[in-house]
Parts: structure tokens; C-alpha cells; sequence
DNA sequence: TTCCAATACTAAACCGATTTAGTAATGACG
DNA sequence: CGTCATTACTAAATCGGTTTAGTATTGGAA
């Protein structure tokens, strides 16, 4: 059915060696001009295809390269993953994608198969759900001798490479910001103390207060993780609290978008005059006009795979930690203090 | 390094043909219970991992499917593959995902990558701007012998297997809905001739008017295709006319959203008011409140798979084009006719 | 003419599993 | 006691490439 390096030769009337010499531009060894001009067409007119199988069960490589991420539905997920591709296509190499549902265990079972796939390498963006097995995963990566860049995590950076965005700094610019338009009374709506992103976010948030000697008040910070409920509960806290907030900080504009989606009635009414900064610049943060941090996550993806491809090279690299630079985009939320336009 | 079979065989005192048989469970060929404990024992001992690169070379079969997108950046493309992801995972599956990045060259390369890999099959999802090259993709799958199912597009049904929504149905849905709260005057911000689904979406407009006998108005209708300038330009033509549309019917809720995004102020202020139904029913929709019409695309990722696997294993069955229903999701664009409430 | 080097190519081993065809040992039966 | 079936296992071929170590041929120099 599908076209051998054996056909090829046979046509030819060459050995197999002779057709692995000729495709894969060994000049090492000499080889007559018109037999090598005869095999390319021979093998072009064949539409001879390699069997990569055939060549990584040799070599041991195998131009693929696993990717495991908590799911797929969030835009920032995928863009890490567009950036992945990109700097993937550019180095022919392969990406095995897997979705873990946030799931632990199916993130155990995923990562087995990858390895039984002899993938050459693996990515992994963690998430909220999965940080806690990540240790074991490592482990396991280890012990096989696989290589691994993670994302957005820097817990283990003395073991093996991250890449991450400069959170602190990001957060501390967005309050900062908000400083400048005139705020006092900023709170933080946060992402809790499970992801080292959210600790490094509100960080950052208490280094602009402390920047501009604004107190820091431990009931302006509300929010115990990534999750809609959370958000809408201490967003709901927020807006109650006998002073409320003239300015907030989100840890991520999803979450923003969804606790206001969630509240009540009354309590999204009270924030329609606050200003507000998020974090992740998702497409709907231009629909809605917020301003948010941008991480650039195609750019963290290209880093790690780029990172990734690297130390596959070259194993015996110490690891690193990269952190990559991230913007504010300004919108229609960032309202200078006191001001009562929509 | 890593463990082979030949080292569990050693280290268990039998032959490799053993280990394989006692390890996939061949119970064909009798197998004292004993050796079959110890072989298990000795394999999970030594964290022996099967190498699916030798047994893909000698079966053939790779349990890897191919998945070639246009773009991530589009979360109804992402939610696709996250239905894929689901499947697969059931099937144990793996996915190798390519981005086109809506390149038909890039298109071309990569599937030729996939197919050196030996993938099983592969899904792909059509886009605007690699509809042309479809046929050419479709050709070379074929004679590859390799199954194939297209997914958003059914131009080639009675060649290969597709997967596509009821678009039609899902445009007359939303029309008729706009025409049970009041309408008369709908346009309908359109994606162009160059896809299937914005012709269907388009003929479910016409055939809600004409259910309601409202004659049909070739100015209500604008747009080229599903990029921004165009929809845009479009929402700017309707937005001006004479009397203008109290509703619109967008075949797409980015394009809507974008649109209104580029739109000059005047514009933006005149369609405050207006009726508005779109589809695909993005996560942002929700955060707009735009009705919209629900493809669910999870489900069409995974009909695609299913479909994909049992073509496989029955590649005699004549193609099939699978018609997945809509369903609309009602929110505040939803507006009676004359009404102005924000 | 003989020897060596360079040229052009190839045979065979190998990667790590699965599978087919077979062997050795035991036991049952006529 | 010989034969045949059954049980428990294994040797060797195979998948489709790459690579190593070589062979045959030619030409030039001594």
C-alpha cells in the first residue's frame, strides 16, 4: 500500500542504504550526481512518504513534543498553546495535545501515555487543580529521563525550567494605575493563595499601595481561588463593606466578568461607576472595555517550547526561570476617582 | 535507560514472547498462573513502559489522530477540539493538533507531517481561507488511505464523512424569534458566500421572513465574510440606511462584537437600541447579554471523533454528513420591537 | 605491474515490540 | 510401550527505516 524505502530502491534499482543516503542529504558519503538525481525522482514520482515510526524507533527521537494544560475552554489556555504551535512549526516538531479536565488523575494517565508515545519532551501549563500533583508528575518525568518545561508556576524552579509572567510587576503596575487616576480606596479582587500567580498578583498589589503609602487593609482583599463562585461570593463582600472600594484590582478578568454576571441586582449597580483593572486581556476584555494586564501568553508558549527544544540539546543546562514581561491596556474602566460617566 | 521488555524477560527468567503475551493478555496460549504473577510483578517492579513506536510499526496503528484547525485563537474552534480531547481520552487516543494559522501552504505541510507520523485518521476543521484547499487535502488523505472526517463544512459529502450544525434551522430559529417580538425590519450581518455555513445561515433567514411573509430585502443583508473589516464596513452600511433595521440577525457574535467595537460612535449610539441575536454563543456573549444561537461545538468535536473511529474500523461504510441540532439562548438583546430600555 | 587511495555503492545489524510456528515435557489412552 | 493431545513456553521473523563496516571498481603513482 504505502511506498517503502525498499520500493523506492527497487525502482531505482539501488540499495535502501543508497535511498537513506540520497533523501536524507548524507554527504558524507560519495555518491554519483545522476544516481542521486535518479532516486529523488523516483521517490518523488512514488510519492514516497518516510516512516517516522521506523526512524524514531531507531534513533530515539521522535519530533514530538507533549503538551498537557488544564483545559482547553480557557482563551488563555489556548493562546499559550497557539504560541506553542507556532514556535513548534517553525522547529518541525510535533505536539501531542492533552486536556487533563482539570482532573489530577486523568493528568497522571495522559502523562503515562505521552511517555509510552516517546514523546521527546513535554510542556506543561499548570492550573489551580493540578498544582498539587505537579511534584509527582515531575517525579515521574525524572525518573524517565523526559525533559519538561512548566508554565506559570514557579514552585519548582530549582529542579526544572518555568516560564511565567512577571506577575508582581504587572500587578503592581494595574494599582499604580489606578493610584494615578486618583483612587484611595482600591481593593483586590483575588485569586487566593493556591497558585503562586495569585500570591505573586497580590504582591505586587501590596507594593503599589505601600509605594504610594496607602495602609493595606486586609478586608479590601477578597477571594479564595480561580473559581466563579468564589469571585462572585467575595466580590458580593467587596461592594457591602460600609466604605466600599472606588477602584478594584481583578486577578483575572474572567473572574471579574463572571462574579459580575453572578451578583445580584443591587450590589452590580453599586459598581457601575468603579474603575477597574483585570488580568489576562481576554478578547472580551476589549467587547466589555476593561483594562487588563496582557501576559502575551502566545509569547510564554513560543518561550517554553523555544526553552523546551533547548535543553533537549542540551540536557546538562542548569534550570531556569524566565519570566516574561507583561503590559496594561487601558480602557473605558480605568475611570479617574470620583467621576459618574458610564 | 529505559526498561524493555527484553530487561523484564531477563529479570523474570522468560523469553520476551512471554512477557508480551502475559502483558497484553493474551489468554489464547496457555500460561502457567505462577509465571504470569511473576512477569506482572517483575514489569510493574521495574517500571516497565511499553514502546508504542515498535508495536505502531509492526500493527500499523498508531492510536494517534491527526487534528488540523485554522486557528486556536477562536474559542469555538477550541471548545471543538476540547470535545475531541474528551473522546480521545475515552478511546485512549492520542491527538496531534496543527494550526494552520488559516495558511494553506502551512496546511498542506503539516498534514504531511501527520501522515509521515502514521496517524490513524484525521479531523479537520474547515476555515474560511483554507476552504479552497480542502479538495487538494482530501485527495492526498485519500490516497494515503487514510479516513478523514471534515468537520464545519459539507461541501464534499458524498465523498468523505462531515460533521456540521443545523445552521439553517439555527438562523431560522433566531429570526423567527426576532419576528415573535416584533420585528419587521431584521438585517442580517452576514459572513459571506464563501462558507457553507454563512450561506445556510443566510437561507434560514429568508425562509423565517418568508414563513412570516416578509418580503425579503437584498439591502437588509451585508458582509463578505467572517473577517472584522468586512463585518464592520457591513453593520456601518445597515446602521445608515434610510430606515433602519429594529433588529439584526448576525451569523457570527465576535463578528457582531468586533464590528461594533470599529464602529464610529454615531454608529455604535444608533444601534443601542437595537435587537440583536447572533450565534456560535461565545463565553463573552454571556457578558454582553447577546441572545445567541448554541451550536454546542464540544458535541460536534466528539461526534467528529466517533465518527472518525468507526470509520476506521469499518472503512467499507458510504459517508455520512452528521447534522448536529442548535438551541438559542435568550438574554437581554433580546429586545421587543420599539422598546428602549438599555 | 603492483599497490594504495579514492569512489560508489551495499550487506547486515539494529531499534523494541508482536506474532507465527514450533519445541520440549508431561500425561492419558489404547 | 508408543502415540497423540495438551500444556507451557520460546526462537526467529517481522515492521521500515538508519548506520556501520565493508566490498568492488577505477585511477594514479611508484
Amino acid at each position: 500500500m504505502r511506498v517503502r524505502n525498499l520500493d523506492v530502491a527497487r525502482e531505482a534499482g539501488v540499495s535502501p542504504t543508497t535511498v537513506s543516503l540520497v533523501l536524507n542529504d548524507r554527504t558524507q558519503v560519495a555518491l554519483a550526481p545522476e544516481t542521486k538525481r535518479r532516486v529523488q525522482e523516483v521517490a518523488a514520482r512514488m510519492g514516497y512518504r518516510p516512516n517516522l515510526l521506523a526512524r524514531s524507533l531507531l534513533s530515539g527521537r521522535t519530533q514530538t513534543l507533549g503538551v498537557i494544560i488544564p483545559s482547553l475552554s480557557s482563551s488563555y489556555v489556548a493562546r499559550i498553546v497557539e504560541g506553542m504551535q507556532e514556535e513548534a512549526g517553525d522547529s518541525n516538531q510535533q505536539l501531542l495535545l492533552t486536556d487533563t479536565r482539570h482532573d489530577p488523575e486523568t493528568e497522571a494517565a495522559q502523562m503515562e501515555l505521552l511517555l509510552r508515545h516517546s514523546v521527546d519532551g513535554v510542556l506543561i501549563v499548570t492550573g489551580e487543580s493540578t498544582l498539587r500533583s505537579l511534584p509527582e508528575r515531575l517525579r515521574v518525568l525524572r525518573e524517565a529521563g523526559v525533559p519538561c518545561v512548566v508554565i506559570d508556576d514557579q514552585s519548582h524552579a530549582e529542579q526544572v525550567d518555568c516560564v511565567v509572567s512577571q506577575d508582581r510587576i504587572g500587578a503592581e503596575m494595574a494599582v499604580t494605575h489606578l493610584i494615578e487616576l486618583g483612587h484611595r480606596r482600591i481593593a483586590h479582587l483575588s485569586g487566593g493563595s493556591g497558585t503562586s500567580t495569585a500570591r505573586d498578583r497580590l504582591s505586587g498589589y501590596r507594593r503599589a499601595l505601600k509605594r504610594a503609602s496607602i495602609p493595606f487593609q486586609s478586608e479590601w482583599v477578597a477571594g479564595r481561588s480561580f473559581s466563579v463562585a468564589a469571585a462572585a461570593q467575595a466580590l458580593e463582600a467587596l461592594v457591602s463593606l460600609p466604605k466600599p472600594p472606588t477602584a478594584y484590582f481583578a486577578a483575572n478578568d474572567r473572574l471579574w466578568a463572571e462574579a459580575i454576571q453572578a451578583l445580584r441586582p443591587r450590589s452590580a449597580r453599586l459598581l457601575r461607576n468603579a474603575a477597574v483593572v483585570g488580568y489576562a486581556n481576554y478578547d472580551f476584555s476589549a467587547y466589555l472595555g476593561i483594562s487588563s494586564v496582557d501576559q502575551s501568553p502566545q509569547s510564554l508558549g513560543k518561550a517554553a517550547l523555544r526553552r523546551l527544544l533547548d535543553r533537549i540539546e542540551t540536557p546538562s543546562m542548569p534550570p531556569q526561570c524566565l519570566e516574561l514581561p507583561v503590559n496594561l491596556v487601558v480602557r473605558n474602566s480605568s475611570k479617574p476617582v470620583g467621576s459618574s460617566a458610564p
